[in-house]
DNA sequence: GCGATCAGAT
DNA sequence: CACATCTGATCGC
C-alpha cells in the first residue's frame, strides 16, 4: 500500500530541504538518460561528465539457493532491522538488539521510516524518531573528547575538505571518460588532470615493468636474495640460483607443503583442545613454567598459569598489571615474579632473536611468530640499498603467490578454480593467508614482541597482549565477549566499540592515545591515525631489540601522515604493509575528488525533486563522503537511529552531528548500507517502496573496486536500469598503489610483510614494478 | 535456547 | 577479485 499524500501530510515535516521547484513536470521526468542531464544540468561539465556508457551489469540477477535448497530473495522486512512491530500497529526498535548486526541494516530501514508502506500506522513514525537516541554512556565522554582532540592533529577527522571543494575547481577526473575511449570534453580538462595520468598509468607501468624485466630479472625477484647474492628459498634458505625459476617455484613449493604439512600435524591440537581439555594435550609446553614458578617458591600460582595457558614465551612478557588480571593480587608475589622475570629478559636479550622454539614447533623448524626466518634475509641491513625491488621486502611472496592448493606444480594459468580434492572458495583463501605459520599469520605477529595484530580468530593462550588496529569484522573477527586472553589494545573509538557491539568489557581494554609513545611489556608503542575508518590506526613498535615495527593495519596514506616526523626519524625495520591494492590498476583519485564527483552528481540531479539518493557506507567507514555531502550541499542526510548512535561513537563534532538526522522526511539523500547498493534487484526493491515519493533512484557505491581489472580504464562507472541510476565511485579508505609506493619510500623499510596476500599471479608481477627509487 | 563458529552468499 | 558484511546451519553448553 503506497504512501498517500495525506499520510505523508500527517508525519510532520521539515523546511530543512527545500525542493528545488524549477523541474520540469515529474511526468515530464524521463529516467535519466544523458542528454536530460546534460541539457539541465547546472554544469554542464558535470553532466557530460556522467554520460558513462551504461552497460549490463556483469554479474547475471539470480536468486541463490541457500544449502537448504531454499530460496534466498533479498528482501527488506522487519525482521531485518531488528525492531518490533507492537500491537498498536506502530513498529519499534527493538532496544535489546539495537546494535545487533541486522540492526545496523540500515538498507532495511524502508520499513522503518516508510511504515504505512508496509501497513503499519503513523504512530510507528512517531515512535521511530521519538526512539531515544541518546546513548547515555557518559562514561564515554571523555574518550571521545579525546577524539575530538586529535582532530587538530590529522586524524581522520581532520581531513575536512569542504572549503576545498568548494573553492576549487572541479576535478573531474572520475567518471568522465565514458567507456575509456571517449574522448573527454575537451573545454572541461586541463591537459594534466590526474585523469591523463590514469590514463597513461598502465602504459607507464607496462614500460616499466619491461625495463624490469630486463634489467633485474624479474622472475628472480620473488625469492630472497642472501647478502652474497645467492637465491635462497625462503623456506628452508637452501641456495637455488643454479636452478631455473621454474625449478625454483617447485623446490619452493615443496618446502611449503613440507612445512604445512608439518603445521598440520603439531598445529591441530590447540584448536581441538576444548573437547580434550585445554591442558594435558599440551601439558609439556608449560612444565618449564611450572618448574621455574616452583624455582620462585610460588607453586600455588601453578593452577592460574595453567589457566591461563601461559608457556615460557608467554612468561618472557608478563606485565605486573598481567598478573594482577591473572588473579595474583597479592603484591609480593608479583614483584616476586617481574624481578625474576626482568631477569629472564636480560638475559634474553642478550641472544637477540632467541624466542625459544614456539609451542607448536615440535619439528625444529622455527614454525612461528614471525620474528625468525624471515628477517634471516635481510637481517643488519637497516640501510635499504638502491633500486631495491618490492618483491624484495616480500621473502617467500612467491610462497603467498601461488595457490596453496596446486601443490607443487609450476602453473602461472592456474586459474581462480582450486582443485577440488583439496579445499574450496573462502577456506582455500584463508589458507593463503595464514599458511607459513602454522596457524598465525605472519603479519599479524610483530616480531621482537609478544604482540599479536588483529588476530583474533587465531587466539591463543600463548599472548596476553591483542592489539586491534581498527573495528571492521575482518579484522576483530574472533573476539567474543567471552575473551580471556589477556589485554586488548586499540583506539579510543574502537574500544568503545568493541565495548558496544560485542560486550568486551573495559577492563580488558586498554585504550592507546594516538601520536604519544607508551610503554607496553618493554616495548614502545605509538599509535597514529591510519586515515581508514574512524578509530582505525597504524601501530609504530620499538621493541627492545631495536628493530622497530610499523603496522599498518588497513590504512590510506594522505599527506597528513608523510608529514609525521616518526617516519623520518624511526628507522623501519619491518614494514607490515595493508597491501590491499598493492597493484598498479588500482590507481584512485583522491577522496575529496571522488567527493566532489558525488556532489556534482546530486547537484546535477537534483533538478528533479522527485529523485532519491542513495549513499552506500559500512558500519563504520565511509562517513566522510556522506559528511561532507552534506555540509557542502548544506542538506542533512538521513540516516537510521542505529546508524546514528554508532555516529555518535566516531567523535565527529555536534557541528558535524547536526547534519545527520533520522527523519527520513527531512532529507532525500538517504545513507544505507553499501550491500543494499549491490544489487539492482535490491535497489528495484526500495523503488517500489518509495515509488509514490520518488520517480528515480540514483545510488552511489563508494569502493576502490569500482576501478579494477575488468572495469580497465573507466574510472568510475554508471549503471542504469530503469528509474535506477547506480554509480560506482572510486572512493576507497585503502592506500591506492602509488600511494602504497611512496609510503614505502618514505619508510624505507628493510622489511616488508604484506597483510593481504590475495593477488592472483599476475600481480606478483605488477608489484615488481613497486620500485623504491623511482 | 543461546552463543560461537563456519560455509556460503553479495 | 572481494572493500566488509549478512545469513543460515551446526555444534556445544
Amino acid at each position: 500500500m503506497p504512501l498517500t499524500n495525506d499520510d505523508a501530510h500527517r508525519r510532520h515535516h521539515s523546511s530543512q530541504f527545500q525542493i528545488p521547484t524549477n523541474a520540469g513536470d515529474e511526468d515530464d521526468f524521463l529516467p535519466s538518460t544523458q542528454t536530460l542531464l546534460s541539457s539541465r544540468s547546472q554544469k554542464p561539465l558535470a553532466t557530460s561528465d556522467l554520460s558513462l556508457h551504461i552497460s549490463t551489469p556483469k554479474r547475471p540477477r539470480r536468486s541463490t539457493q541457500t544449502a537448504t535448497g531454499k530460496e534466498n530473495v533479498p528482501s527488506i522486512t522487519y525482521r531485518d532491522v531488528g525492531f518490533k512491530r507492537q500491537k498498536n500497529g506502530a513498529v519499534a526498535l527493538d532496544d535489546g538488539e539495537v546494535f545487533g548486526a541486522s540492526d545496523i541494516d540500515l538498507g532495511c530501514s524502508l520499513d522503518l521510516i516508510q511504515p504505512s508502506i508496509v501497513g503499519c500506522s503513523y504512530e510507528t513514525h512517531d515512535v521511530n524518531s521519538g526512539e531515544e537516541i541518546v546513548d547515555g554512556d557518559d562514561k564515554f565522554s571523555g574518550a571521545i573528547d579525546e577524539c575530538k582532540g586529535s582532530k587538530g592533529k590529522g586524524g581522520y577527522l581532520v581531513n575536512s575538505i569542504e572549503s576545498r571543494l568548494v573553492n576549487s575547481r572541479v576535478d573531474y577526473d572520475i567518471g568522465v571518460s565514458g567507456s575509456g575511449d571517449d574522448k573527454v570534453s575537451g573545454d572541461d580538462f586541463e591537459s594534466d588532470t590526474e585523469l591523463d595520468l590514469l590514463l597513461n598509468l598502465h602504459s607507464e607501468l607496462d614500460e616499466e615493468d619491461g625495463i624490469n624485466r630486463e634489467g633485474f630479472g624479474i622472475e628472480a625477484t620473488d625469492f630472497m636474495l642472501d647478502e652474497e647474492g645467492l637465491i635462497q628459498c625462503p623456506l628452508c634458505g637452501v641456495d637455488i640460483s643454479d636452478l631455473s625459476d621454474e625449478q625454483r617455484l617447485v623446490h619452493t613449493n615443496d618446502c611449503i607443503d613440507k612445512v604445512d604439512a608439518e603445521a598440520q600435524n603439531v598445529a591441530l591440537t590447540p584448536d581441538k583442545k576444548q573437547t580434550s581439555g585445554p591442558r594435558q594435550s599440551d601439558n609439556s609446553k608449560f612444565s618449564t613454567v611450572l618448574k621455574w614458578l616452583h624455582d620462585l617458591g610460588l607453586s600455588k600460582y601453578e593452577g592460574l598459569f595453567v589457566r591461563e595457558e601461559v608457556d615460557w614465551d608467554t612468561l618472557q612478557w608478563l606485565t605486573d598489571e598481567d598478573l594482577n588480571n591473572m588473579g595474583i593480587t597479592a603484591l609480593g608475589p608479583r614483584r616476586k615474579i617481574t624481578h625474576a622475570l626482568s631477569e629472564l629478559r636480560k638475559e634474553s636479550s642478550l641472544v637477540e632473536t632467541s624466542t625459544n622454539s614456539r609451542a607448536y614447533s615440535s619439528t625444529g623448524q622455527q614454525s612461528n611468530n614471525g620474528s625468525d626466518g624471515r628477517e634471516g634475509s635481510t637481517n643488519g641491513t637497516n640501510k635499504t640499498p638502491p633500486n631495491k625491488l618490492i618483491t624484495d621486502y616480500f621473502p617467500g611472496f612467491a610462497t603467498n603467490k601461488k595457490n596453496p592448493c596446486s601443490s607443487s606444480s609450476v602453473q602461472k594459468d592456474v586459474g581462480k578454480k582450486i582443485p577440488d580434492s583439496l579445499n574450496k572458495g573462502k577456506t582455500a583463501k584463508r589458507n593463503v593467508r595464514n599458511r607459513k605459520l602454522g596457524n598465525v599469520p605472519v603479519w599479524s605477529c610483530i616480531p621482537g614482541t609478544p604482540f599479536r595484530v588483529d588476530a583474533f580468530r587465531h587466539l591463543r593462550g600463548d599472548c596476553f597482549h591483542w592489539f586491534l588496529t581498527h573495528f571492521h569484522m575482518d579484522h576483530y573477527q574472533g573476539l567474543t565477549k567471552s575473551f580471556c586472553h589477556g589485554m586488548i589494545y586499540c583506539s579510543t573509538i574502537t574500544a568503545k566499540l568493541v565495548n558496544m557491539k560485542i560486550g568486551i568489557p573495559w577492563e580488558r581494554l586498554q585504550v592507546l592515545p594516538l601520536d604519544q609513545k607508551i610503554n607496553i611489556a618493554g616495548v614502545d608503542v605509538t599509535c597514529f591515525d591510519a586515515n581508514h575508518c574512524p578509530g582505525s590506526i597504524i601501530i609504530l613498535f620499538e621493541p627492545p631489540n631495536g628493530k622497530a615495527v610499523l603496522h599498518t593495519g588497513d590504512f590510506r596514506f594522505c599527506e597528513q601522515m608523510g608529514g609525521l616526523s616518526v617516519f623520518q626519524t624511526c628507522r623501519i625495520h619491518t614494514l607490515v604493509l595493508d597491501t590491499t591494492y598493492c597493484d598498479p590498476q588500482y590507481d584512485f583519485p583522491k577522496q575529496e575528488t571522488v567527493i566532489q564527483f558525488v556532489i556534482d552528481a546530486i547537484q546535477a540531479e537534483a533538478f528533479n525533486p522527485k529523485t532519491l539518493f542513495l549513499i552506500g557506507c559500512y558500519t563504520i567507514g565511509k562517513e566522510r563522503l556522506f559528511l561532507e555531502v552534506a555540509r557542502v550541499l548544506r542538506k542533512k542526510v538521513y540516516v537510521t537511529a542505529a546508524k546514528l548512535r554508532i555516529l555518535k561513537c566516531l567523535g565527529f563534532s555536534a557541528e558535524d552531528m547536526k547534519w545527520f538526522t533520522v527523519n527520513e522526511r527531512e532529507s532525500h539523500i538517504h545513507v544505507v548500507p553499501l550491500w543494499t547498493l549491490a544489487s539492482f534487484k535490491r535497489l528495484k526493491h526500495v523503488s517500489t517502496q518509495y515509488a509514490n515519493r520518488f520517480s528515480l533512484i540514483v545510488a552511489f557505491s563508494p569502493t576502490g573496486w569500482a576501478l579494477s581489472k575488468g572495469k580497465k580504464k573507466s574510472p568510475g562507472r554508471r549503471w542504469q536500469q530503469g528509474t535506477i541510476i547506480r554509480y560506482e565511485v572510486p572512493y576507497s579508505e585503502h592506500s591506492s598503489f602509488s600511494e602504497l609506493k611512496d609510503f614505502v619510500k618514505l619508510v624505507s623499510p628493510a622489511n616488508i610483510i604484506p597483510s593481504v596476500n590475495n593477488h592472483g599471479p599476475d600481480s606478483a608481477r605488477a608489484m615488481t614494478s613497486l620500485l623504491l627509487s623511482s
